[in-house]
DNA sequence: TTTGCGAATGGAAACGTTTCCAAAAAAACC
DNA sequence: GGTTTTTTTGGAAACGTTTCCATTCGCAAA
């Protein structure tokens, strides 16, 4: 014969919660109606103090716990918000990614975790499902080929921040990090310690944090009144391998630079390699300043001093504006910047000889 | 009590989904009842195949997308899993949450993230939130205090699958590193090389995972014929700074031993600084094998050999093993190992004089 | 005593689906 | 052609909340 086409047949798990306390059973049990009963524990202040009092106790006596469901049908809201970033593997996503959920969770909220890999057709799928699961907001590092479609989730009423990325259009509230300002501190330091030729390994310039980055490092040298060796300057994607090649194209050159600012945190990892097959002692030979903190920069021999731009401050401030957003604040389409810091460790020396 | 919202008292955004296309509107459009428009679009296949087609397109031209709440509230089904884990910085848990978000998504569920930092506290909270929003399944690194509450969301027809760790009774189905293989085979390879005084680094003893590792240390030892030497062997917690008092003490034993098994992942950092601040080469002075390997691991220089437990294989057998739970499948208790993987690079070098 | 008024309550109508049940239509059988 | 069976449909009842509206109640003011 055929086959069975149409059901997925399957065994169909049983779901009936077992004791699935109802809202009516409670009202039942302290002899209210569900209406007083809803106002009582949803704690509206339609109902008699005594009677409220009475109520949660009868609640939490019989274990009820109301039904999300139900309740977000009329409120329309899930208590769920949407996390949308590129990856995990990237210290500040990390560290996004727990401090949000982390804070979240203490605000009453769930979030829905939603890994883009940096790619717009991912971005455009996921953002359509966290809208049909009514998520209550929205923190996104945006790719930046799906402006209209996170426009439209506010319009659709959820707030969308974005964070790390502006989106384009910088029609939306955004929490960045103040990366002109961090390669300048940055490349300050090394300054100051007397270095002249500061090789620089950073994101490509069509990124915004490659092109800001660039600035900073531009500027302090501007100031220094030194000249711009476009020879040192490097610009790469953001995995290891720029590293590799960054590095080896810089200290072969004729007149090396005496310090590097790898100001493309993933390339550090090469740009290490690179240090230690060479047999170049850091910081002796070689300051090395990274950019972006992550534990293992610590570890290392010798610690790698280091320009950190604030992952978890960014991830605190993106909640709180995202709260703000929820609680009713219009969207002012602000753009806010969180400091960067200086962890001086113990890969950058004084130059003598200056 | 936290189900309660007390006073929110905000302004409450606009919330009204502008376009909000209802399964009424499809219904109306394509003119029939609701009851045939719900049958034709879930492709329950009791609508003829002729209406279907026709209000599938509807459904689409009037860019229709069902409520997930009204539909959860009938179906009990939310489309949503949690995945509750101790942290994102261990590569394995990171890896977990990547590849389970990735996968489930692919299948037509979103995931509910949820840090549990390894505390029992908050995993019973999770726990319970995450029941609140209906989760259709739940993979957990248990803790281990909670045995009964999972317990408790199984018999609530919530599928539940362990992953890295058991639960304490090992009542419910887990995938777990095949670890005793996984410290046997990293000895063995030593062995091979002809070491004899092999240092072992693991985790501590009152957890699975430290006691597993030792018995296939000693395991390898004992085929080999070779005496345990006790004072080889450190426990600790799983934190660089273990790595660092373990590598001290080891190192400054009198007849100190030529290789090191680091079979605790996060320990590996403090050893790696020990050796280097002893100015130890590696692998000419002291071999090194690591456990669990992440991305670094590679760059490092000499690059790290490595015990790999198998992360993302972990990871896409647990997505499978849920699938099955949530088709109907029994929980039957099962335990099942995935394969672990010796990866040799540059740290581990054969002794001559044996 | 009546009137008025706020506070507390209950009844019932939503919210947008899925699904039971019966009816209608179509197909199959004899 | 009539009768049964199968397929396709529509009406309406859920699902568990919140919330509008009307009612009741107690109590102060007239």
């Amino acid at each position: 014969m055929e086959t069975f086409p149409k059901k997925p047949a399957k065994p169909r798990a049983e779901k009936t919660r077992v004791g699935a306390v109802t809202l009516r059973d409670v009202a039942r049990v302290a002899n209210v109606s569900v209406a007083t009963a809803s106002r009582a524990l949803t704690g509206t202040g339609l109902a008699s103090a005594e009677t409220q009092k009475r109520l949660i106790q009868v609640a939490a006596d019989l274990g009820y716990r109301p039904n999300t469901f139900a309740r977000g049908l009329k409120t329309k809201s899930s208590k769920l918000i949407g996390l949308a970033i590129h990856n995990l593997e990237n210290a500040s996503f990390r560290v996004l990614a727990e401090v949000v959920q982390t804070r979240m969770r203490a605000l009453g909220y769930e979030v829905i975790l939603s890994i883009t890999s940096d790619d717009p057709g991912q971005e455009r799928s996921t953002l359509a499902t966290l809208a049909d699961h009514s998520i209550d907001g929205l923190i996104v590092v945006p790719t930046g080929a799906n402006g209209p479609q996170l426009l439209g989730l506010e319009n659709a009423g959820i707030p969308v921040v974005c964070v790390v990325r502006r989106d384009e259009g910088a029609l939306l509230e955004s929490v960045l990090a103040a990366d002109p300002e961090g390669a300048y501190a940055g490349t300050r330091h090394l300054l100051a310690l007397g270095h002249r030729r500061i090789g620089l390994i950073v994101g490509r310039e069509d990124t915004t944090s490659g092109k800001e980055r660039l600035a900073g490092y531009l500027r302090a040298l501007h100031e220094a009144g030194l000249p711009v060796d476009r020879a040192l300057i490097h610009h790469g994607r953001y995995v290891p391998e720029t590293g590799v090649t960054a590095a080896n194209a810089l200290l072969a050159l004729k007149e090396p630079p005496t310090a590097l600012f790898v100001a493309n945190h993933e390339s550090s990892l090469g740009v290490l390699r690179v240090v230690s097959e060479r047999g170049i002692s850091v910081p002796d030979d070689l300051s090395l300043l990274c950019y972006e903190d992550t534990p293992w920069f610590e570890w290392q021999r010798p610690a790698l001093s280091v320009v950190d731009s604030g992952a978890s401050e960014m991830a605190n401030l993106v909640v709180d504006r995202l709260m703000q957003r929820i609680g009713g604040a219009a969207n002012g389409g602000r753009e806010y910047r969180v400091g960067v810091r200086l962890i001086e460790r113990a890969s950058c020396r004084a130059l003598e000889g200056r």
